[in-house]
DNA sequence: AATGAATGAGAGTTCATTCAT
DNA sequence: GATGAATGAACTCTCATTCAT
């Protein structure tokens, strides 16, 4: 029994290593030179070992996806559980924030989790939890009025796109001569809520932003 | 001399349909697996013919990636060059939306320009005359006084991030369950410059744009 | 441990048999012409199974002629030890023909140690050991008298000469109207070891060889 | 008349510099690199221009093989006849020093003679003339007594094989510690000869050469 | 559970050579 | 006489995967 437990633990563990092991070759090499045998060398087992673990290449790869996907989706929720008095449109920024940081400061989950292109498998699509949390974080600004009274589904999909793309983009294109991320970021996020606020003047007045400031003394 | 001539006109023949067939299976395949061989396959002639025309695989990327960012370059020109009268912040969303159109309707010419990894090659960064065209259309809005007093750069890269964002979603993520396009599009669109833009009351009243449309009766 | 060991002799023995068939195409085809293509071909395994036992072409190579030179310098070593009280110059000449009729007998082990040409390779210049032995029985023979004082060194370097030429030009090229082997051989010996003697008459007296026996008589 | 005059110089001229730039790139990149299109490229012709004054490959080496043997024949025949009346014995020794010194100041010409395979081929073997000449050498030696009354094929054959020996040594493996080589190459010319020669008292004393300095007070 | 041997397929690339023009 | 396009065969090497042990 207790020989039976420790089995199931050691497997656990080397499946964590694995996919450890796998992830790190991924990245440095790129997919098109990530290889089974170098794995296998990498975890100091044989390449027939993997094969007790994931099915094939194919499915490995699904599980890092997977895995990332699962880090973004609980980084998010942190995110919402962790402020639930706050002003909405408030924590939808910082989600978005949250978002794109979590894309920088993990850019392998990021790309498995957008950018790396699977050979293409058709099944059917499942929108991903973490869309969800956007979806619901919009919601709770519309439903709270902080936004005027648009299309949730539209809006959380324009928004994800807004952080999508500077996230892919400044992963993608490091070399490009970029100005400081932070400003940049912000713009973006700020660009794309802003609009879809109710203006109240206090509001007006009040609100913070860098490429703002000038704003103040129109 | 005739004959001279028909030779260099196959031969340019040749080239172009080398490159149309290995941009099909670029985009099919991936770069990973994507073979000189299939390619010679296809085009029905021997593997070796190929390296009559491109050095190697490498330099075979490398002209469709060159290819279709002229394709895109031109394509903003057009528009550019276009209506030189316009109202520049008008012109700028058009120039934005033709991106985007390009985009879809040209997915493999942007993953070329944007999505497909290359084997990483450190040349050093050339920013894309492209870009200077966007860079350019932010100007003159903020010349001519359409736009607030914000940073030319800093906004061209947040605006690019957002049509980058939807653009490459769209073209990549083709089974998630998108509202309509024309709409998602305007709206990221509209979002990302709104917010840019000097108020004036009437300018507020003969906005435009399916998300405001319910705006107009509040 | 008997399935275990059962293998590994399995494995020593496909190695051995790599190296056998190896050594036979080298020599047939020479080293550009050699494939490991033919090689798998020979030995009835896929190409791949030739990389589990060797780096690439290039090693496969490398280990025949360590082995080569290995047999070489076993041959000499068996000569050195096997008549330690005789005569040294005498020893010195049988190990001279030793030489000689290892390259003549062996004629693989010879091409590879000295006439194979490897694609340049820059690694630092060791002396083999087989060039220690006639360097250690050319000392024997200046020490006790049977040389004249000769510079040990050059007369190694210039008996390696005499006997390497000898060896291959009859491998090299079997088709020159040589004359008889044994004459030649000796004479070269003969030739290259007489000047270097210390002349008494007595030993001018019982000096054999072939090409002296005339001599006597005149 | 004067057109076809023309024609067939250019034609030779083509031809030598097509063995120009054979002879140059087997010889740096050894015989496996070379191949006709680095050829076609260096001579700035197409590969098909070659096939106009070679068969193939094959020929084309070939001919390289021969002009280095004719001009290591007309090296030996200049200095057979440019000393006729002169000392049998010692115009051997200048023509054996002569035939190294060819060697090591055109490596190139002596690897095509003798050192690089060939392909088998297994046309009749045809002695070569720069053999004569060395026959034609000691053969003078014996008549004017100045050698002993040798075998003079054999006699050759044995110089032959102590000058190929440290000609290609000296060629084929240049990081090995040789000894000055002029000495070197005197010692094993001396060796070869001295033997050989007739010995009579007078000549015993004006005999020359480092290593028989000591010989002097025996 | 883990291994190591083995394979078949296929990769990118180069080559000597041919031949219509 | 010279060319440029084309090819078929060959090359070394790597890969994902299987399977007896």
């Amino acid at each position: 029994m207790n020989a039976i437990l420790r089995r199931k633990q050691h497997k656990a563990e080397l499946r964590t290593q694995i996919l450890e092991a796998a992830r790190e070759i991924f990245v440095r090499d790129g997919y098109e030179s990530f290889s089974m045998r170098k794995l296998a060398q990498r975890i100091e087992y044989s390449p027939g070992s993997i094969y007790l673990h994931f099915k094939n290449k194919e499915e490995l790869f699904e599980s890092l996806v997977e895995e990332s996907f699962d880090r973004l989706l609980r980084a998010l929720n942190r995110l919402k559980n962790g402020h639930p008095q706050q002003d909405p449109a408030a924590t939808l920024k910082k989600g978005l924030r949250a978002y794109v940081d979590f894309g920088l400061r993990n850019p392998s989950d990021y790309r498995f989790a957008f950018l790396l292109r699977r050979p293409l498998h058709r099944r059917p699509y499942k929108v991903h939890p973490a869309f969800d949390v956007l979806r619901y974080m919009v919601g709770r600004c519309v439903e709270e009025k902080h936004f005027r009274t648009v299309d949730i589904e539209t809006t959380s999909q324009a928004l994800w796109a807004a952080i999508h793309g500077i996230t892919s983009l400044l992963i993608q294109r490091p070399t490009f001569p970029w100005v400081a991320r932070r400003k940049l970021i912000d713009q973006v996020i700020n660009n794309a809520i802003d609009g879809l606020m109710v203006r109240t003047d206090q509001e007006e007045e009040t609100r913070a932003g860098v490429q703002h400031v000038q704003l103040s003394h129109l």
